[in-house]
DNA sequence: CAGGATCCCTTCCGATACTG
DNA sequence: CAGTATCGGAAGGGATCCTG
């Protein structure tokens, strides 16, 4: 089911076009401030959820958790609680979460590529 | 220069983490409700205003219109005014949006993928 | 036809306080 | 440590009215 929010698409377009579909999928998934980079860092190694808070300095518990959480329901992520105290949980990709990371990695060629020199494109 | 809008990131964690700053920059790009579509409808053909408008049914003038000159801003796409009346706007994709083709094609392989069968995933 | 300007609502996100 | 709950600000997007 297509997530209406996140500024997603709702089921009109996607009925007339099939096509755009993925697209809009796929996008309902990976948008979010911090989405694209929890997966790319995630990418080498599972993390704690204070490794990705660290991470992402300047992110609050709330959204954090909020994007985890949606990463999560989306199958992108598992999380896997260790009953410790204090308690532990790490977090890693999915198959399927490994599947958006050639499209992250192209971001950030594409990224790489155009932005890098901010002050020599012409206003 | 990265907006900050758009819910993008701020300078601090680009600093910090040098190889995020291409996907930040990607994401600030085609993050919005309907851009990551226009690239893809301007894929085949250069597109007049109200093509774009009607591909994308819903979206209001003023959203279609500001995430068009955002994309112009960005070099992602080109407009070219034919002084006629009634005046003709053409909208075409530029070499640099040309480049962001090959990742939304991977968005909507992914979503074709893993989006097509919304009722056979286990909740 | 292709917008510009304005108003308003929704969603995203940060800040803070509190908990097992 | 890893959250949950609540509040409020800011940004995105829709609706409407108006224009060259």
């Amino acid at each position: 089911m297509v997530r209406i929010c996140n500024y997603g698409f709702d089921k009109k377009v996607i009925e007339e076009h099939r096509d755009i579909y993925g697209i809009a999928y796929t996008q309902n998934i990976i948008s979010g401030r911090y989405k694209n980079l929890i997966i790319w860092y995630l990418k080498e190694n599972d993390r704690r959820y204070n490794q990705i808070k660290k991470f992402l300095e300047g992110v609050s518990q709330g959204s954090l958790t909020k994007q985890l959480r949606e990463l999560e329901d989306d199958g992108i992520i598992n999380r896997t609680i260790y009953p410790e105290v204090p308690p532990k949980v790490i977090y890693g990709l999915t198959e399927k979460g490994k599947e958006l990371l050639p499209i992250i990695d192209m971001m950030e060629a594409f990224g790489k590529e155009h932005g890098e020199q901010p002050e020599e494109q012409e206003n």
